[in-house]
DNA sequence: TCTTACTCCTTACGGCATAAGCTATTCTTT
DNA sequence: AAAGAATAGCTTATGCCGTAAGGAGTAAGA
């Protein structure tokens, strides 16, 4: 399933955000037990290690301590925790770019595809409308920093697109792995072996898919991401270069 | 949430995806009063109206005047019939291509994002390992055909992400809009309002994505979409232009 | 006719997010 | 110092979910 982000009550969630809640200010009461920021650590724990479908408020309580209901003095609901969790997870994430536009591109898609690979959950937290958070604010205007002044939108668009769909097949071969415990080879083979008795003439009907052999395919998401992405770039430079190149 | 594909007994999943199930056999029994086609009709639709966060067994059954159990009988889990719902959406789905390569690709991707517009539910299902159906085997078969031979694999890799990422930044607008029941403008210019409070130094800190001002974002995702296609394509026809062309 | 295989129901279990209400704690005001 | 107010974080409860278990009725084969 897919949590959509960004449909809290947005006044809440964007103090949340950028932490505009009054922090110095002394308040009443017992001392918190708890920050919004260890909240957000052992839920990213949690979803790093079980995926969002393994995340919840009582996991993540268990985790500090708690129960599932102490986070709720902290945190609106699930979604916004989400939310935060996303955002939050994007901080520090674009290096230095270095000078040429074709190049500071590329830096910038391994990074946030590596990240991706890093925090697999976040594939799953589909932007609905965009969270607005500041880290992932900044990583949106890094690449609008060094991007040529053509074609931005579908520029900008196109890469996103290309970096998550990318990462995803990635993760999700790898956390199929993992959950199921079989290989890629493994797997294949089987379905390969189920295939032949089930659907004898799949090669007669399907002769080009049947043609292209899985191999292995962690790397070949990889080798597909970085062409996907030379293509791109191939495209943006043919507009680009007749101005400044 | 993502639900994972693919993942269940792997015979029993292909052999209903392929319908091999014996058909005219003779069964002991009361005679089946569903049929695994119509329970995937009443799910589907069931997914086309509340997403696939509101598809559960009973809302299906409920819908064909049965409890949710019933079900059980004709699919395993609810992971298989989300496979089977995958597959069977994809089915009558790419028309006849058009003669030049480029003009093809380009039909296929169309009516793949139209696709996915129809049924948004399909983007959140994510393919840990695919499906294998013979639906969506026939839409990759049948750009496979298209395709020059150059890049295959990272075309394909490249195309599918592009189609999606972008059917599911346009689908995830519309269905906000629907949940939430504010249109775009009006969600943005809350947001707008409450970023101006919380955060007055916005267009000092991000000056370029302040300068990006979302206007229609449905009009602005479908031109990002076809730029992006473009670009692509661009960077395709390049490598095979000195080729075949 | 009796057995067997099958459909489809009711019931039940454990897990989920979270609403409601309670208690204990700590600051502010008197 | 005492009283009041606000807050943290607990327990409990509600209504969802997927689905396991088991039972009742039905139709074909022996």
């Amino acid at each position: 399933m897919v949590v959509y982000a960004g449909q809290g009550d947005p006044e809440r969630t964007l103090a949340l955000l950028w932490r505009t809640t009054g922090e110095g200010v002394k308040r009443r009461g017992p001392k918190p037990a708890l920050t919004v920021d260890a909240i957000l650590e052992a839920a990213i724990a949690v979803a790093d290690e079980s995926g969002l479908d393994g995340l919840s408020m009582r996991a993540v309580g268990e985790r500090l301590g708690k129960t599932a209901m102490a986070l709720y003095t902290y945190v609106p609901t699930k979604r916004e925790l989400i939310d935060l969790m996303y955002d939050h997870a994007h901080a520090d994430l674009i290096p230095d770019l270095p000078g040429g536009w074709r190049q500071a591109v590329e830096t910038w898609s391994l990074a946030l595809h590596e990240r991706y690979l890093r925090h697999p959950w976040l594939l799953q937290v589909s932007h609905a409308r965009p969270v607005l958070g500041p880290h992932e604010q900044t990583v949106l205007e890094k690449l609008l920093e060094v991007l040529p002044d053509v074609a931005v939108r579908a520029t900008v668009n196109s890469l996103f697109s290309l970096v998550r769909g990318s990462a995803r097949t990635i993760a999700e071969g790898q956390g199929a792995a993992a959950d199921t415990g079989t290989s890629d080879q493994e797997w294949w083979a089987a379905r390969s072996r189920l295939m032949n008795d089930l659907v004898p003439d799949f090669a007669e009907r399907f002769p080009r898919s049947a043609n292209m052999p899985p191999a292995e395919w962690d790397k070949a998401a990889r080798e597909a991401f970085t062409g996907g992405l030379n293509l791109l770039l191939d495209g943006l430079e043919n507009q680009t270069g007749r101005r400044d190149h």
